[in-house]
RNA sequence: GGGCGAAUAGCUCAGCUGGUCCAGAGCGCCUGCCUUACACGCAGGAAGUCGGGGGUUCGAAUCCCUCUUCGCCCA
């Protein structure tokens, strides 16, 4: 490949090279783990999408952290590891096929179990991929070879060996309980999976009238429909007026029976009327009450929230009464309270805003429901995890996200881990009709061990959550030892939401700790929330969202990333603007552009200079090395510094703005403007510039690799020698240390023929000088470092600052028609405006620096004439101030100086 | 109800162990420029009582208390 800029544009076209450079990585399996003896794994496991999802902008996200933390320790020459992989999420993707058979008008039921589920998988395989195809486009550097999904007969094995592995260790029991139902999915759900959601309700004040004798008591609930469930009514034992009651009977209306009053610890005395109803069926914690009472528990809803029919009546004692057969819920709840009304058994209603569980994925209202179901005993799981936590081997970015794995692990629950769905690992439990024998079983057992019978297999499922949690290792390859295992367990950053804390990264530290005896990870990231301009959290069906892949056409992938990197300090929320792509998305592109465009000039005139690869700067004769490349070469070393130590401690936005900076505001407006008639062979040093510049430049590429992989690529491989994809920069070296050298009196130097640029320019903008028109200026320079400096610089000075003529001297000359500036150091600028200056306005304008300075001035004097600050501040900051005194009254001193020459007032 | 966090330019946010931060960035805004790498650009500029109040300290956007407003997690 040439060098030749022809092949360049003068804009960057993102959208034109990106999918080809993309192609090339990995046909070139730049993304595997490097194979390099004693190369240090770094890996990184990606939170499965579900297998049905599309890449939105909290994919984007996460996967732009991950593949920056990724590119960056390859480039560092560890062994890095990104496994990508897919979610089979039973529940969600079940829901869509469900919903494409009822667009058929059909049911599951119609195909049954088994067509059920080969028509998920037909699905899956025509869809599954398209979410990691999507990722490819975000420039994700996963090992593609290694890509796994929940459901693959090796994670299938992995679920079922650690099933049976907690069965053996009694972990794992079936619960008669009452248990989260959604009635649109059909399927119990976690704690986790019922998510708390404010709703605006209403707390109704029910009267149940005593049964042998009049009057009542009053009960307060926010679920009627559940009356009809009741067994009991109890009161706080500690309630000594109402403890008088406990024995007698009432009559629960509309059902019209007999219930009890019992006592119970249960009810809390400040809450409603101190009489609670128990209805230990539809009620998690009533379920407790009935067991300490030995109570019935009737279930009077159906599986899809409908009050029992006549099927079900019979069951539920004949509680319903034939009108409610079959109502829904909330219809059951407004009939209820309107046959209640009409006895006058409503004493009052108060509205009322309570946390209602819905269904994680569906939001539909969960119903408290009895069933049977298996549970995982968490307290022995979550020990060590808490274990783990404290003692620093798991820390979380940030830290406050921390402190709820904490408290969550404290009071944890068991879990329930049975679904009643189809798709899924299906529970590896079966059961003997004949002796009453109930196992687990690695492999499908053929009939009862104790018995010889046959045996049935569990209905349900596995939640989805059980395989997701064994992620880090069973995609390794675990319960076998393979190498994979061996060698990248344990991983070493997680990058995920926060609201998957409890659901899966917590149970990851607790499968990883229990079934490999290690953390699966040392560190947790967890990121912000993409949120729209209102803060609204983006989603598709609130139609706030912004499609990452229209981004990536639009402005390119690189542009995405720098918009999701910049924006985000570790776990702050991230805002776009979905009406407004270019304020969310242009700074990207424009910085690509830059960058471009620097690449274009350096290009063009390494072209010029012969084509050829430049010397290292090292390599160059002794002192060939101006002002300027030391300086520039000097600021690169920090650059490395500060990227490098960025992303080490993990601020990726700081990783990013370091090399930002130093390519835009250093290397593009000042170095490549130094060395623009060296490179055209219109000042000596040609040579020098060539090398430095290329140096600065690829050094930069590489540290602005892992947030911008295509274009950094892209111009990386049009540098000298860098033709094939051999010489990728996916796989070059992250600058060392030493890429350029530090050289404080160059910095000092730079810095002040860049004040004296600055100082030109703002008098030509304060006077309107016309943009064409060249000065004269003379620059006092008292300091020998000053004058050699600017004498190194009086060219780019001149150009930078439009002077035909720069003299300079220790001298003040006398003053002539100009505007004047002061620089640091006693240096001081006058430049000749003749008819332009106006001498009021001069008067104003330095008058008003004065000023600005006396207040600073004013500050420190103050500072310093404190005795306690001068005997309690540290010496080096006493110092500092003293030095700011001596610089500001110099100053202060020059410019009254100027004043009384114009003559000012 | 319990716990936690945040409030900094018009907008979105940085600001790590209190003193080089007379408070920074990007976007937006104003003025002037097509200066042969880039108008996705260049040069200059305006803009903040660092939410209110109190305290600690020689010194606070930074630490403590309190109030207000938002948000998150858990019930």
């Amino acid at each position: 490949m040439t060098t030749g800029t022809t092949s360049l544009a003068p804009q960057y076209d993102a959208a034109d090279l990106e999918s080809r450079r993309y192609a090339e990585w990995a046909a070139g399996g730049l993304f595997a783990p490097s194979a390099t003896a004693g190369a240090r794994p770094f890996v990184i496991v990606m939170p499965p999408p579900n297998v049905t999802g599309v890449l939105h902008m909290g994919h984007g996200l996460n996967n732009t952290v991950q593949d920056m933390l990724v590119r960056f320790e390859r480039m560092r020459g560890r062994a890095a590891l990104w496994v990508p992989g897919t979610d089979h999420a039973g529940i969600a993707t079940q829901n869509v096929v469900e919903r494409l058979l009822a667009a058929e008008g059909r049911t599951r039921f119609d195909l049954g179990r088994e067509a059920f589920v080969e028509r998920v998988w037909a699905y899956v395989r025509t869809t599954g991929s398209t979410i990691l195809d999507q990722l490819k486009a975000l420039g994700c550097s996963c090992d593609w070879s290694r890509t796994r999904f929940t459901l693959d007969p090796a994670m299938s094995r992995a679920v079922r060996d650690a099933f049976v592995r907690l069965w053996d260790e009694g972990l794992i029991y079936r619960g008669h309980r009452v248990i989260h139902w959604c009635p649109r999915c059909h399927t119990a759900l976690s704690d986790e999976e019922a998510e708390h959601r404010d709703v605006e309700g209403a707390l109704y004040y029910l009267r149940y009238p005593f049964a042998d004798a009049p009057g009542h008591v009053t009960v307060a609930t926010t679920r009627p429909e559940t009356l009809l469930g009741d067994v009991a009514v109890a009161v706080n034992p500690a309630d000594a007026a109402r403890r008088e009651l406990v024995g007698r009977h009432l009559v629960l209306p509309v059902a019209e029976l007999e219930i009890p009053i019992i006592a119970d610890e249960h009810v809390e005395s400040g809450f409603g009327t101190g009489f609670v109803k128990i209805t230990p069926a539809h009620d998690a914690d009533d379920f407790e009450v009935g067991r300490r009472h030995d109570l019935a528990t009737p279930v009077v809803m159906t599986e899809d929230g409908r009050m029992a029919d006549e099927a079900l009546a019979g069951k539920a004692g004949g509680r319903v009464p034939a009108p409610l057969f079959g109502l829904d819920r909330f219809e059951a709840r407004a009939k209820i309270v309107a046959l209640l009304r009409e006895r006058g058994l409503v004493e009052k209603v108060e509205t009322r805003t309570h946390a209602v569980r819905h269904c994680y994925r569906c939001h539909t209202v969960v119903e408290p429901r009895l069933s049977d179901q298996w549970f995982v005993t968490m307290e022995p799981l979550a020990a060590p995890a808490l274990e783990a936590y404290r003692a620093g081997r798991v820390r979380f970015l940030p830290e406050r996200r921390g402190e709820e794995y904490e408290r969550w692990l404290t009071s944890i629950r068991d879990w329930n881990i049975s679904r009643q769905l189809w798709w899924g690992h299906r529970i590896p439990i079966w059961y003997c009709d004949r002796c009453a024998f109930t196992g687990a079983f690695r492999d499908d057992p053929a009939a009862c061990p104790g018995c010889g019978g046959p045996l049935r297999q569990d209905e349900d499922v596995l939640d989805t959550w059980f395989s997701s949690w064994l992620w880090p290792f069973s995609t390794l390859g675990w319960p076998d030892a393979t190498p994979d295992l061996a060698r990248f367990y344990p991983t070493d950053v997680l990058v995920t939401a926060p609201e998957i804390l409890f659901f899966w990264v917590a149970r990851m530290i607790m499968a990883g700790l229990h079934f490999m005896g290690r953390v699966p990870f040392h560190t947790v990231y967890l990121t912000g929330t993409v949120r729209d301009t209102h803060h609204v959290r983006m989603s598709k069906s609130l139609g706030n969202g912004i499609d990452p892949l229209e981004v990536v056409r639009r402005y390119g992938a690189d542009a995405l990333r720098f918009a999701l990197t910049n924006g985000q300090a570790a776990g702050t929320d991230i805002v776009l603007d979905p009406g407004d792509l270019e304020a969310s998305f242009a700074s990207g592109r424009n910085f690509a552009n830059k960058l471009w465009n620097a690449g274009r000039l350096l290009l063009s005139a390494l072209d010029a200079g012969g084509g050829g690869a430049a010397a290292p700067p090292a390599e160059l004769p002794a002192g060939s090395l101006t002002l300027a490349d030391r300086w520039i070469l000097s600021r690169l070393a920090r650059a490395v510094r500060e990227t490098t130590g960025h992303l080490e401690r993990l601020r990726l936005n700081d990783a990013l703005a370091a090399p930002y900076h130093f390519v835009w505001d250093e290397f593009a407006d000042w170095y490549l403007e130094e060395i623009k008639p060296r490179l055209r062979g219109e000042a000596p040093g040609g040579e020098a510039a060539r090398a430095v510049a290329l140096a600065a430049f690829d050094a930069a590429l590489r540290l602005l690799h892992p947030a911008m992989p295509f274009i950094t690529e892209e111009l990386y491989r049009r540098l000298p020698g860098r033709g094939d994809a051999a010489a990728s920069i996916v796989v070059a070296p992250w600058p060392a240390a030493d890429a350029g050298r530090d050289d404080p009196d160059a910095e000092r130097d730079f810095a002040f023929v860049q004040a004296l640029v600055n100082a030109v320019r703002e008098i030509r903008a304060e006077y309107g000088v016309k943009p064409g028109l060249e000065l004269a200026a003379h620059a006092t320079v008292p300091a020998p470092w000053q004058a050699a400096a600017l004498g190194h610089e009086t060219p780019m000075v001149r150009r930078l600052a439009r002077l035909r003529e720069l003299t300079a001297g220790a001298d003040r000359p006398a003053a002539g028609v100009g505007a004047h500036a002061v620089l640091p150091d006693g240096a001081e600028l006058f430049v000749a405006l003749g008819d332009v200056i106006d001498v009021g306005r001069e008067c104003a304008r330095l008058g008003a620096e004065r000023e600005r300075l006396d207040h600073q001035l004013g500050a420190v004097r103050a500072k310093l004439a404190n005795a306690s600050f001068r005997s309690r501040a540290p010496a080096e900051v006493v110092a500092r101030e003293t030095e700011k005194e001596q610089q500001w009254s110099q100053k202060v001193a020059a410019i009254a100086a100027k004043l009384a020459a114009l003559g000012c007032p």
